[in-house]
DNA sequence: TGCGATTAAATCGCGTGCGATCTATGTATA
DNA sequence: TATACATAGATCGCACGCGATTTAATCGCA
């Protein structure tokens, strides 16, 4: 027996978009606790992590990676250039474009923060196998909500 | 061949943390655009969904249903006062406490954004069996989270 | 009863996210 | 070449999220 129009909204935590919120809101305040000995945010670790794996990376590269934009990175950049952890460069063949990679400080950083996501796997209590199946699963519901986004 | 140390981060796809960070952000995108002809943010939303299931909760009620505390429901609380969809008042019992209830327009926008839940389902594409156990398993992880942050 | 400890909410400052817009550079087309 | 158009970042304003602190009310215990 179905409604069309349901009177009643479904409770909080039976929705995925609720528990996937709080879920990043746990994430993130696990995060900040390990990540303030650092000197970092969240965020910050994740341009961290990314440059690591390719360093002088384009803002808009970095944007594609992180699903960000220039209005949430510039500002984020600049922090960590301020921080003396990155630098930033204008390209010489494209004047438009901003190259971004580590500074020496920040490849050290960068390795010294190798350790935190083994504990945060530890606290979330869940087999390797457990957490890769919900990864993929995460990633594809995720690149299905940016499709109908864009429409 | 383990390491103790890895030099190298994992990439960003692979981290649990990450995929339920982008999610987040996706799904924030998507409410963004079924909610703006409500004059709702995502978080109000949830606000008026906690409220629809049980009218005149304290502060601290919302709070441990939206695991946010004052400093974040305060000044949401205050605007969402503003536009006359929500009454706060301090309890004759106990003046430190605020209940917080919906308005005849508050209770009407909430019932009329019962609509948008069921457009969200459609964009995950996923089978609603999928979707109820990834809820649960983020519903766990997230317990394990918060659990782990205390200590 | 009195008075320190506790509690609920509010306030403040800062770092994201993001819509909207701006600036500077590069591209294309007549 | 000149002029319209497109693109990459930067800037601005606003709404969260949260650590730290404040204010006001209540509790606990001598």
């Amino acid at each position: 027996m179905k409604r069309l129009t349901p009177s009643k909204l479904p409770l909080l935590e039976s929705m995925v978009c609720f528990s996937v919120y709080s879920a990043g809101l746990a994430f993130n305040r696990l995060y900040r606790g390990l990540l303030k000995g650092f000197g970092l945010t969240y965020p910050q670790f994740l341009v961290l992590v990314s440059l690591q794996h390719r360093d002088g990376q384009k803002v808009s590269e970095l944007g594609e990676a992180l699903f960000l934009e220039s209005n949430t990175l510039t500002p984020l950049l600049q922090r960590l250039e301020a921080s003396q952890l990155i630098k930033r460069q204008r390209s010489d063949e494209d004047e438009r474009v901003v190259h971004v990679s580590l500074t020496p400080k920040g490849a050290t950083l960068a390795r010294e923060i190798g350790c935190v996501p083994p504990q945060v796997l530890q606290s979330t209590r869940m087999q390797l196998s457990e957490i890769a199946a919900l990864t993929a699963r995460l990633n594809t519901l995720a690149g299905s909500l940016r499709e109908q986004a864009r429409t």
